[in-house]
RNA sequence: GGCCAGGUAGCUCAGUUGGUAGAGCAGCGGAUUGAAAAUCCGCGUGUCGAUGGUUCGAUUCCGUCCCUGGCCA
């Protein structure tokens, strides 16, 4: 089975930086596994490579939606399914990287054999759930579906919504099958997560990075995305970290300090729900970005892919 | 200098008719199967500004002092 290695990692610990300076002496292609740098004209505030970056070296599944557009976990694993022979063909190595860890587990444990979600189902149990309360649908799910009823928290409208779409739509409970999940790709995938030691670093860094989106330009950016007349703060796009915040600001709700203030908070929050998503992985490698070892580690890793590759 | 209002969790504040205190936000831990940068769950000991006094007992009442804001000189 072919290895292929995964540069993951909380948002601001240096996954890109690293990338890229692997790039300059190694033939790789990037596969970005990145839920919000998928999409156009999301640019500054999802700290997308720049288009000189992208002009060197191969950068894949970045830009490849609108933001009135969504894009999923099952896209992303039919997109990675696809790209990764051609990039193997061209005797080039792939690297995943990104910290968007619901893809990079679809990855590695597969998904089930789910319905994709349908706009009109959705809006359907959407308007249903603000009529009668989701406790009302949560114990709707329990009459069809009790083993998903017991998993999922009466006061979680996402996959109560998820739960009942799936068993309108197949007549199938989605916890009989979510049970018959297997990986579907033939590939090794090697983690390796980038991370700070202490937490702390991890927040000046953060902090350091929101500063830096503001200097660049990153309010207008959100102004623009406003001004297309065609996106609201429902969208996926509008609702990541960052630009959710400064589009409530420039919608008049709160002052750009606190906006300011509330996107970085936003940002820890998304640092911690990733680093709880990798504790949870047994087989992922910790470096710490600032060690000097951590460069000639992920280095010897992509040479040993390479040799093997090139067989 | 005088008068008034404040000083309680990292921040903004509530409260205790005297029995050592609790919300929101932040922070921390967790869940996570086609919206995931989403969505959701759990976690609250802090010299109640300092110091004396009254009291069985003071963060609460009284005195003095310190700090902040406002008004008056």
């Amino acid at each position: 089975m072919q290895r292929v290695l995964v540069l993951t990692g909380p948002t601001g610990a240096g996954k890109s930086a690293l990338a890229e300076s692997l790039a300059a002496e190694l033939p790789l292609e990037i596969v970005s596994c990145d839920s919000s740098q998928v999409y156009r004209s999301l640019d500054i505030g999802t700290a997308k490579p720049s288009s000189a970056v992208r002009a060197v070296v191969p950068h894949h599944l970045i830009d490849i939606r609108e933001p009135e557009e969504s894009y999923s976990a099952g896209n992303f694993c039919a997109d990675v399914a696809r790209l990764l022979p051609v990039i193997h063909a061209r005797g080039h190595v792939p690297v995943i990287v990104g910290g968007t860890m619901l893809y990079l587990r679809a990855l590695v444990r597969g998904l089930a054999q789910l319905p994709r979600a349908t706009a009109a189902l959705r809006t359907a149990i959407d308007a249903e759930g603000a009529e009668r309360g989701w406790p009302a649908m949560h114990a709707e799910l329990r009459g069809v579906d009790p083993a998903a009823a017991a998993r999922i928290h009466p006061n979680d409208p996402q996959r109560i919504q998820r739960a009942l779409e799936v068993y309108r739509s197949t007549g199938t409970p989605i916890s009989v099958l979510q049970s018959q999940t297997t990986p579907t790709l033939p590939y090794a995938f090697l983690r390796i997560a980038i991370a700070p030691a202490s937490r702390a670093k991890l927040h000046v860094r953060i902090e350091r990075r929101f500063a830096a989106m503001l200097r660049a330009g990153f309010v207008q950016e959100v102004a623009c995305l406003r001004a297309r007349g065609n996106l609201t703060a429902r969208h996926a796009s509008i609702r990541s970290v960052g630009y959710r915040q400064i589009w409530a600001h420039l919608a008049g709700e709160c002052d750009l300090d606190t906006a300011v203030a509330q996107a970085v908070a936003a940002t820890r929050q998304l640092a911690k729900r990733q680093l709880t998503w990798l504790r949870s992985d047994p087989d992922a490698v910790w470096l710490d970005p600032e060690e000097p070892a951590t460069l000639p580690t992920v280095r010897s890793q992509l040479m040993r892919l390479l040799d093997s590759g090139a067989r």
